[in-house]
DNA sequence: TGGTTGACGGTGG
DNA sequence: TCCACCGCCAACC
């Protein structure tokens, strides 16, 4: 049986594009969200060859809240979660629990 | 068709 | 807590 292609790419952009302002996503996450739990290698690979503004891609971060890349441009990843209320330490997110996005309705952290 | 790359995840030291 | 190694999947050459 020949599957379809499941355009695996699309996918993760409408998820990362689904990531509510304020909230984050960890890579893991979005691959598990787009139906690929294991495809959190290929979903950075996707990121980094996005650039396109409707895809609030500074919102997907490393597992443990760490940052991660964003082509080289670490610091502009950490302006703009900060802008979005969301507190950076030196190079984790702080309460990640409560910021993490869990594909479900945008519910407040309380 | 096959091998390498990469904005990673998890575990171990 | 930080660093290194291994495993993983999709895209690219």
């Amino acid at each position: 049986m020949k599957t379809l292609p499941d355009n695996f790419g699309a996918r993760v952009l409408s998820v990362v594009r689904r990531i509510p302002p304020g909230r984050v996503a960890t890579y893991g996450d979005v691959a598990l969200l787009a139906g690929r739990p294991r495809a959190w290698r290929a979903v950075g690979n996707i990121m980094r060859h996005c650039r396109r503004p409707d895809v609030p891609c500074h919102r997907v971060i490393g597992a443990g809240g760490r940052i991660g890349g964003y082509g080289g441009s670490e610091m502009l990843k950490r302006s703009l979660l900060a802008a979005e209320g969301i507190v950076v330490s030196a190079r984790r997110i702080r309460e990640l629990d409560r910021v993490r996005w869990r594909g479900r309705s945008p519910t407040r952290t309380h």
